[in-house]
DNA sequence: AATTATTTTTAGACTTGTCTAAATATTTAT
DNA sequence: ATAAATATTTAGACAAGTCTAAAAATAATT
């Protein structure tokens, strides 16, 4: 429905996505200094160049009232998440990165300007649903499965289900999972729950684990 | 040798770029206009760049007798066309794009920071030794093997050769080879040559084909 | 060698994105 | 409901990179 392609900058991309990302969290209308936290920025700097993606129309913004993505700002934002995500799997899934070190490399290649490019990335990845993280990866027309959410936490015992996504993507818990073997796909059946600490044992590969609930509240699972 | 990584913008990279093309196709200092030209833009800019750039020691510069990079522009430069080379690579021969469709995707990625990256990707594609242009790529420590440069055109007649490259870049000439189903890495055999134009007849996967003499002076072989 | 012509540099202005400090709104608390 | 605290916006300055127009240096011509 845009009349023509309008190019953004990087920083403009950036903003773009941080509003996305608070106002997907939040549901509500995103705060000036929300963003400037976000983006580790002054709240001068976000009013100004919120100013600037209102005159485009990425945004609805009401001087004191925060600020909202318009269709166009979240169709754009919603393709820079799938760029980033897309990169972030060829990065793991390809060259051998971790989970916890691609973070960085995939904000600098989310802004690889192309019309082919991530299609064709996508291609050679055989159309990946998840990032190595577990969020989904929207499609080419920008639509987004949003998950359900379940944590490891509330599965019963007895019950098998794959890990297909974090809570919290620290670098140390990433670092944990890496450890204990647990990844993305990684089918766990979960053995016993403690009543004590809720604490589980989960089997996994053959072997049985103990996880902790701090483990398990921020493990997103699907049930099998 | 150097105390500390010093980090260049996009800007300064392709101005680095610029000025090592110019200075190994000529031998000499590059003068201001030159850069200008290559980078499409204005004289005044380039002058002050190169200030910069001549303040961060990374060339050398005289007013008004032009500019020459110093030892650790070089190794920058080289570092930059060896992230380019090896992108240009995988878009090839992975992503299934053709030879000319990818130096202004290349030219982007080329400016990817990051210490591991292109290093895993050199490994993940079996650490090719030219491009799909037939240039060379410099190896991790910036070492870069100059070919001979010998043309298709000065082969004899019975004398086996493979492409390693392309003199003429342009768009029109790639699709041409695209169209004669002839690449990097073919195998051709030299049938008979034509004293009155030149042209050759050339055998390439079993079939035979004429080769005109503009053709065949601008592929880079190797005999064999 | 003196005069053109060309190249290169400087000076000043503009754009994007940033910041600090001050002014204005809004919210919270009393 | 008024004062205090907090959030937001404006105003003005700065850095990077660009440009035009004018000045200075080099090169070319006669």
């Amino acid at each position: 429905m845009h009349l023509m392609e309008l190019k953004l900058s990087q920083t403009e991309e950036n903003y773009i996505k941080a509003i996305y990302s608070i106002e997907v969290h939040t549901g509500k209308s995103v705060s000036t200094n929300k963003i400037a936290e976000k983006l580790k920025t002054k709240a001068s700097s976000v009013s100004d160049m919120i100013k600037k993606l209102s005159d485009k129309k990425l945004v609805y913004y009401k001087k004191y009232q925060g600020t909202k993505l318009t269709s166009e700002g979240k169709s754009i934002a919603v393709k820079i998440v799938r760029k980033h995500r897309i990169w972030e799997v060829f990065l793991v899934n390809n060259l051998d990165y971790t989970w916890d070190e691609v973070h960085d490399l995939a904000e600098q290649l989310e802004h690889i300007k192309s019309n082919t490019l991530i299609n064709k990335l996508e291609a050679y990845l055989n159309f990946p649903t998840h990032d190595p993280h577990g969020d989904p990866i929207p499609d080419k027309d920008g639509n987004i499965e949003h998950h359900k959410n379940i944590m490891l936490s509330s599965a019963k015992v007895g019950e098998n289900c794959t890990v297909i996504g974090v809570k919290d993507s620290s670098s140390s818990f990433l670092k944990f999972l890496d450890n204990t073997k647990i990844k993305l796909g990684s089918q766990l059946k979960i053995i016993s729950i403690e009543e004590f600490d809720n604490s589980m044992i989960i089997e996994n590969n053959n072997s049985q684990k103990s996880i902790s609930h701090q483990i398990s509240k921020n493990l997103f699972v699907k049930k099998l």
